[in-house]
DNA sequence: TAAGATTCAGCAAACGTTTGCAAAGCTCCC
DNA sequence: GGGAGCTTTGCAAACGTTTGCTGAATCTTA
């Protein structure tokens, strides 16, 4: 059996609450016997029950992250930069993963009250606050990161995404192209809300008719971009520019693109979003909208920090939301 | 505040204790009084405090995964492998990231320990067992992962890295590749030794001589593949393949030898290894040796299941190890 | 109807901590 | 030498559960 506080209280002949106050540095303790009791506890080979320690205190320093699925490489450098930040600060991170699905995100949710998280971190596909923020006590800190459903007044860290299709779509308008396909995913609701308003946007500034035809939804997947770009041309759609809501999608459609003897950029310029790290490859080159994905992860786990800190009084909502870049590549 | 228990027998009138039983469909409580009790806790929205139980039940339904990097693409459907299967199985897992440095993988390590986790996953930097075993507490179940260091007498899931990079070399060899360069990393020691001694032994039963000057290592990474094959290079060493130790050194391999004005695979040939999603696509296709690795990290969850229902009672330590796979594509 | 068996519920201890309060010991000064 | 005032320590409750033991109530059976 592990030693416990009461082990070190037998061995050096003191009470364990003195043992407590000791290893805490807490007022009240000779300087003699803390340093004793430090020397056992080590010789002991001591740990702190951190799951004791989570009851008395009512705080278990451990947060959670909910993402939909972290083998889709946008979440990767999302999670690494909250599981670092968090970490520094002491906190150990649950992951859980949605796979996209409204009810594991929800279940995740309950399960992380259950298990007396401190705070969530959520990169949430829910398209209203109230189907998830129901399930949680009002007052556990949670901060949405990259995506987040309508409504909510919790903390948001996430790119503006109008702008960034707006820059996506304006970018292929600058390089002449008029008909421009919208590529999307119904999985993230909100932010599809958004980047087909900066799709609309950029049009309509630019005084191109909107096609609804051109409009197009599956699943951010490198596959579902395929098939669905091969759909529209067989129909015989007329288009020269792809905007597709991410990198997954936009590369498939490229695929699909020259699989239908078609070429990229010549014929159809095709950008993405997201800007992830695949999409850079010398033989890939995909023009994008980045996102700071690392940082994006930093800075809501340091608004949960500051949320942890505050311990409770006023929670000021902070939206943060980040300038989105455009990067120019081969494809379009 | 969220309702307990005693909130629960405060309303229904009755003690807690008996809550506590209805709850648990434990024997010894009337049907009706379940009855009640289960009305009242769903009215009142109650959720059993897992901390709590953990302590009198001396388990969290928790464990640890420790990988290297999440945001190394080889590790994502890893990490999901085994958080689909824990999941499932009613367990939250604790995701730690050591960045490939022993200091923070012991540290975890320890986090974890504190935490009170059932059980630990881990793919570990760590050339000898000692080094992060004793660590920690001598019967908490303990899996490696993908790697695993020398000497333990854990359970370990992993490819046969011998094996499979004797494929991968015997490969290059039926391609009529004789002066082979092996490039890998320092990182994770006893990969690179069996690797490693699978060059040694595909080359030895071919009867090719062994160079020294042809191994060369670095890190995991694409620009440290792409780095030490210009230096090779340009050092007028003559080669006609690469085995590097990952997809990733592979893939900076292949830039480096198109920069510097050689044909990949007709003047070098080079195969990697893991088959990480990228090494798939269309323009990259590189040859490599596949690793199953969501399967390893449903693997080794199965075996930490077990291990964590067999409580306590003898660990028959289990080694996996999964057949590689060659996939041959473009770049041989 | 009475004794024995069975069902149901409550008491209290335990898990490993933290911490308010009280007691004990010490120092120091008059 | 006797308090005052401070420092150091201990006692015990609390956090929210689970569970062994005991007792009360109910049911069987002769």
């Amino acid at each position: 059996m592990t030693p416990t506080i009461k082990d070190i209280a037998a061995r050096a002949g003191i009470s364990y609450a003195t043992v407590s106050r000791a290893l805490n540095g807490k007022y009240g303790v000779s300087p003699r016997t803390r340093e004793r009791v430090a020397a056992i506890a080590r010789e002991m080979g001591y740990r702190p029950n951190a799951i004791a320690q989570g009851l008395v205190n009512r705080s278990t320093k451990t947060v959670g992250l909910i993402i939909p699925d972290i083998s889709n490489p946008f979440f990767p450098r999302l999670v690494l930069g909250v599981e670092d930040t968090m970490m520094d600060a002491g906190y150990s991170v649950f992951l859980c993963n949605s796979n996209w699905k409204l009810e594991r995100e929800k279940n995740a949710l309950l399960q992380l009250s259950r298990k007396q998280v401190d705070g969530i971190l959520i990169s949430s596909i829910a398209a209203r606050a109230e189907e998830i923020e129901t399930i949680l006590p009002p007052r556990i800190p949670l901060v949405y990161l990259s995506s987040y459903p309508q409504g909510t007044a919790r903390s948001c860290v996430s790119l503006d995404n109008i702008q960034g299709a707006d820059l996506a779509v304006s970018h292929l308008l600058s390089r002449g192209r008029r008909r421009i396909a919208f590529i999307g995913s119904t999985q993230e609701p909100h932010s599809l809300a958004d980047r087909l308003a900066g799709y609309r946007r950029a049009l309509e500034r630019a005084g191109v008719p909107l096609d609804e035809n051109l409009i197009i939804l599956g699943e951010f997947r490198q596959q579902s971009g395929y098939l669905l770009i091969r759909r529209l041309l067989s129909r015989g759609i007329l288009l020269d520019g792809v905007f597709a809501e991410n990198d997954l999608i936009a590369m498939g459609a490229v695929q699909g693109i020259l699989d239908s003897g078609r070429r990229v950029p010549a014929d159809i310029s095709v950008i993405g979003f997201d800007d992830i790290p695949i999409a850079s490859h010398r033989e890939i080159q995909l023009s994008t909208i980045h996102q700071p994905k690392y940082r994006i992860g930093r800075r809501a786990a340091e608004i949960m920090l500051r949320l942890l800190t505050m311990h409770g009084d006023s929670h000021p909502a902070e939206h943060a939301a980040l300038e989105p870049e455009l990067i120019v590549r081969r494809s379009t």
